[in-house]
DNA sequence: AGCGAAGTTACGAATTTCGTAACGATAAAG
DNA sequence: CTTTATCGTTACGAAATTCGTAACTTCGCT
């Protein structure tokens, strides 16, 4: 982690689909180098994945779900994170064990999803925020 | 926005720099006709950005803010994603007003965005969760 | 049926990715 | 001071992908 992937990060963070070639031109080097040190940042969890910022128009939503005590939570967020609208799985510390970060289609979608959240037993509660606006 | 759109979506979701031919072949089309519906959903915006999600440091948080009813949430807001270390800053329905999930280099990166946001008066509350795991 | 618009497929050329080998710098060991 | 090992960078040809464009379908409308 240094200055380096530092700028190819930036780079990426801008356009996660700009081609090799074009982020090393751009931070001054060969494109065997930014090929070789984002693989590495792969492998060292430096970078978790490439994903797309959307808005599909409709409706994107933060479901918080509490999750039995006598449950294997890590096992529940791997499962969730299965389902095609959901962008992230979050397990966090506080009132709630998972977030979810979903961008449905529209209301019925989110709604789809919290139904079947609550038909999994792991599952004891849920709360849902409607995400009103973005920022960035 | 029809149902293949939302499946190429899914796609990109999950691998944002697989290949249009790879995605073409999973969703049963051509590699021609991927390109020509992510160009388009990039032109109408539902795409907002291909994006890379990071762990560059140790801690990742999710902050959530109460914001001073007299206040404009969208000014707050647009200033708090300024700020170096913040992934994402939503608007919210429910309890809090605006969430903030950022990834700092450490603890002391957290409490110091914390402390800084306590600081502005238009924000009455926090909470911070830590962000244990994430799943993709 | 005929027409036009929109979307899909086809295909060759340009570009990018990928695997691998050579090269260079740095640091520890002799 | 030279040697050796390691790590990162560059080079390069082959394979794969992207891109521009033209032909072809499909669908709705008159």
């Amino acid at each position: 982690m240094d200055e380096l992937d530092r700028e190819i990060l930036d780079v990426l963070r801008r356009d996660a689909r700009i081609p090799y070639t074009e982020i090393a031109d751009s931070v001054g080097t060969s494109e065997g180098t930014v090929r070789n040190r984002v693989d590495r940042m792969l492998e060292t969890g430096v970078i978790e994945r490439f994903t797309v910022a959307t808005r599909t128009g409709n409706i994107k939503a933060m479901i918080e779900l509490g999750v039995d005590v006598a449950v294997d939570t890590t096992g529940v967020a791997r499962r969730l994170a299965e389902w095609d609208p959901v962008d992230f799985v979050w397990q966090v510390s506080g009132e709630a064990d998972v977030v979810l970060i979903v961008d449905a289609a529209d209301t019925t979608g989110v709604n789809d999803l919290i139904t079947r959240a609550r038909d999994m037993d792991e599952i004891v509660s849920t709360t849902t925020r409607l995400i009103l606006d973005e920022q960035r």
